[in-house]
DNA sequence: CATGAATGAGGATTCATTCAT
DNA sequence: GATGAATGAATCCTCATTCAT
């Protein structure tokens, strides 16, 4: 009996790839087995579906940077530097799996996706990593009373911004650098004496 | 002969509501056409192809958001107060719209797009709109010396975000102030003088 | 528009004809589609799927034989003449329709076939025309009193076995008489004071 | 080095219970294989192809069928007790191996079937069997005289009947009765002055 | 020999698109 | 112009068969 290998790891990457570029319809079981170097019926071994397989690029990639950010949360650090080493590694992670970024991307607006959920879930998770550093922050006296989570959804916002639309070659903790310091001084000249509508 | 009438609008609306909830090859143009009331081949008339009703969706609403910020830029009030107005208008344009932002979205990371370099267009001219603001501000003094491409696409991500995934029942003015007061004054509660890595 | 044409005649014509000649698997949609002259989309108009076709073919002439039976025993002649009819009309409409009858033989021993009530509902409702028939013979005299349901079972298999097995070419007149004879009077030279085992 | 096996029989029993139950196509050889208890790949070592392995099931059946009829045939007794054991013995073996009769009667109508002559040899060779009876008895002026082969071929078609659709928990010896009473008697209450037509 | 992981040909079904009415 | 019946290309998935271990 020839030994069973696990193939996720080739199937996920070369699919992620794909949808990263094409539409679901326009990805091919066929095209996917041919790039993993695998024959098709094996892909169905790991991935019953099409469906399932595509969840599985989305799932993957979120739960890699969910227990990657929580783990600088929680690991030493003033918060400002935790911050900055969260979008650093944010950056870095979207960087070297940009293709399941891209995935990702196109079912975050999806209403009636079945994965919804598991999505929202890690979505949540992520916003929470963030909103727990500006209560840190908050609590240090650091940052002003405005409410934790809109400032984490902002943030979150920012950094995708950055990596989506800035330059590529950038390096990460240049974009972090910009991020945080939006975050943290505005682009006001002056301070806070002066509100929107002040 | 009967009239020939333009049934654009029907037939936008209705794919766009379901464009926004299902995937591209969940959408069936027999749905669309029961949806708009008519027959299937009467979308064929205006639409030649599935990809081009799907394109049409798109760029209609993003040729609408374009021309109202544009007509806010080019008119009265101080930069922050048209940078508010614009975020505002976003905002109820995106409400009113949903459907139309969800399919977009999914779009935005499609690396190999028919239609990419047009909704790369789009998307440019709403960053250099921000960016314009953003300059205005420098050169009235009132913003600090930033990157006003990245500082734009920053205000940009956060409106994104507040929009997706703030509450959903917030007042459009509120939003605005919200993302107008991270973006001009961040959350720290000093001034300047302390940077991220200062 | 098109208008409209029922298709069903021609496709259960040639499905029929295949699956009398070929396992069900062997059979292909394509195939069944190029005999019946349409495209393969247009059966699955009217059969939405292969199992479904299969069944209807099964059905259908099961339909038609228990209604032609029906009508003789209902009809005039005395109980012998209308059994021999019956058997005559048998035979006629099986070999008219050949195809279909072997289509449903290889149902007959299917145990979980999801049609099965069905099926066994028809088989049931020839069963008892042919019960009926034993019974007025009994009543009037002309019978033995066996089982009637065992003597109905009993002539369906010497019915199915002649047309199954005896000459193709074989007038139906005759298979009938010899049916019959059979069945009345059985191959014992003597009477019936010689049973089995007497 | 392993001993070699004979996996035949575990294989034959538990295909022909899967085939008995369904269709071809709808027999997997992974679940022939696991009710069997043995490997894949096992199986092929006995049956190079499914269609093999289907087609042994046939055969094993009816060879056992007709070596058994036959000695019973050639056995003591006389006509009508030995047509009464031949009866015994076919409802046993079909009681016994009711798995490889139901396989069985699904290739009966099968026109072009591979293995149709050899099928159709066996089937011939029970004819047989029943139809040297029939002339025994003619021979002995017991049974009137009719033809040996229809009368052989409805014999064996109200036994069919009788099994298939009579009270399976009757007892083998009351079933043969039946049978055999029909058959020699007929249902007639008279004798055999008055013809079908008569 | 036995195993069951891997293969990939094969086919049912779907649905965008066409076009007769 | 509008309709929706008909088309048939396209693709997911299955599963018999092979073969490395």
């Amino acid at each position: 009996m020839r030994t069973a290998t696990d193939h996720r790891p080739e199937i996920l990457k070369h699919a992620a790839r794909l949808f990263a570029k094409k539409r679901f319809d326009e990805v091919l079981m066929d095209e996917v087995a041919a790039k993993a170097g695998i024959a098709k019926g094996t892909i169905y071994r790991f991935y019953p579906t099409k469906e399932k397989l595509y969840a599985a690029i989305c799932f993957d990639w979120m739960d890699h940077l969910v227990a990657g950010m929580n783990r600088i949360a929680d690991g030493p650090g003033s918060v400002v530097e935790r911050i900055e080493k969260i979008i650093v590694f944010a950056t870095e992670h979207f960087r070297k799996h940009r293709d399941y970024f891209d995935v990702l991307q196109r079912q975050e607006s999806q209403k009636v996706l079945y994965q919804l959920p598991q999505l929202r879930a890690r979505r949540t998770a992520i916003r929470k990593i963030y909103a727990r550093m500006v209560r840190e922050g908050q609590k240090e006296g650091l940052f002003r009373s405005v409410s934790a989570d809109s400032s984490a959804d902002m943030l979150m916002g920012m950094v995708r911004s950055l990596l989506l639309f800035g330059d590529p070659e950038r390096d990460s903790g240049a974009i972090a650098r910009d991020a945080l310091n939006l975050f943290l001084h505005g682009v006001s000249r002056n301070g806070h004496d002066k509100g929107a509508h002040a």
